[in-house]
DNA sequence: GATGGCGTTTGATAAATATCAAACCAACTC
DNA sequence: GAGTTGGTTTGATATTTATCAAACGCCATC
């Protein structure tokens, strides 16, 4: 059953396949929504596929503009996010090479909720409507993957959820950096790398960047971490995914009456 | 095109149809991932499909529970609730009639990160994770249907991240009414009826009891609407509009550099 | 008609976060 | 090296929201 192994490890299969593969397709690969396909239909897709280069702040597409592709990041870092009326900007999410976006908007027909720009020079691989959908249609296999994909991407937002309503700006932040902890262990020791400024990354904990600052500077004399720049050492990470208030999820579980 | 008609007209498909329907596949129908079955496979899920009846505050499944099906509602209000370690509860959706629920987890395969509980007394259609596959991969139009769905699900949870993220409580408030209001048109006029108690729409707006009920009272003395109990007349509608100071989606839209 | 429970409202106060303004710092340009 | 720019930090203050406590109102029950 393919819906089991989601988010999966998505370094190896990229070393197993590429041998034999085009770049495009090795990028797809990297992509979960694509991990499982069959050699004849990834080829299909990376041959309709279009490249997509920006510069930093080029914009992939912005809120109100109409879905027409589906995008996955082969180099470079992406922010989705979306303006208020009153043009504050917040980030919704910071993607990485390997993410995809703009499934959702592309499969309902509407218009995109959020803006996607480019942070740092980036390079696209575009997937357009009919291809995408005669993948589906044709590989029963790529159905149920994307079925597992969308699921996935259901669970994790709203997990993500929980980072919002529950915890506050010392917690978000501290989950932050729990959570960018296990990409980076190819960083030896406790020691990762904000992605992006600062400041984007304040609006996507959904604080201001003054408080950002701020909450660092809390954690780090409480000898949670330190910081240098964009670099942050954990120091006490047992206490840091304490201030990240990690919930279990296995504790309690009922079942139906 | 399957995927453009979402978030359909539950009322008319029903009448349409019910006809030929036993009950149970009826009620299927108003679900929105099910309302363009064959009647063939709808019979199918609708057989296989057991019936659940909750008591109010019954328990469908609890967070940290392994997914085992996905239910629709036939009739009852239901919550979608997380809770924090430390006791807090969240609100995270509201159900009614019609709504289904259950379905990321089940496709997953992973834990149910929410608590479904019965406001009312209810009355669900359960189907089983086979039942649900088996249909997926044997019926190409009903993949299509969920993989709409998903979709769907995804926007607009991306779209209620606004709410969170731009909106204070009294813009929160608004916004909630005007959703209402637009839901219960058969009652004439503004008047909507808070669906269900006060303290767990305020927790579902994301705020406290107390605050809700200020806000509301606020509200009031603003001349934007009139509460009394549970009844809620809109008096002003284009300032509760402002209110929730609602973004347009078609201001500017541009597309890839 | 009294009693109790539950949801709601009101008030006083505290905590969390935002805002505004200025200083700071590092990288880059002239 | 001086000046400029963009991001970050720091400080003072205002706003928003939560917390705690008490009163209130409604309804069911005895």
């Amino acid at each position: 059953m393919v819906f089991i192994n989601q988010r999966v490890e998505r370094r190896f299969s990229i070393e197993i396949m590429d041998i034999k593969l085009q770049p495009r397709a090795a990028t797809l690969v990297r992509a979960p929504a694509f991990a499982h396909l069959t050699t004849k239909t990834l080829q299909q897709l990376a041959a309709t596929a279009t490249e997509l280069t920006l510069k930093p702040g080029g914009l992939v597409f912005a809120r109100g503009a109409p879905a027409t592709g589906l995008y996955v990041i082969a180099t470079g870092h992406l922010v989705l996010s979306m303006q208020s009326p009153q043009g504050a900007e917040h980030v919704i999410e910071l993607m990485q090479p390997g993410d995809s976006f703009g499934e959702a908007a592309l499969l309902t027909g509407q218009a995109h909720l959020v803006t996607a720009a480019a942070v740092t020079a980036c390079v696209l691989l575009r997937i357009d409507r009919r291809s995408l959908i005669n993948a589906i249609t044709h590989d029963r296999e790529f159905a149920l993957n994307v079925i597992a994909t969308l699921s996935e991407q259901i669970y994790r937002q709203t997990g993500a959820l929980e980072n919002l309503l529950f915890l506050r700006a010392s917690g978000r932040v501290a989950r932050f950096i729990f959570a960018r902890l296990k990409l980076d262990d190819t960083i030896a020791g406790h020691r990762v790398a904000l992605p992006v400024r600062k400041g984007l990354i304040a609006s996507h904990l959904n604080m201001t960047q003054e408080h950002f600052s701020r909450t660092l500077h809390e954690l780090s004399t409480a000898g949670l971490i330190r910081v240098d720049g964009v670099m942050v050492d954990v120091i006490d990470i047992e206490k840091l995914r304490d201030a990240a208030g990690l919930l279990r999820i296995s504790e309690n579980a009922g079942q139906a009456s």
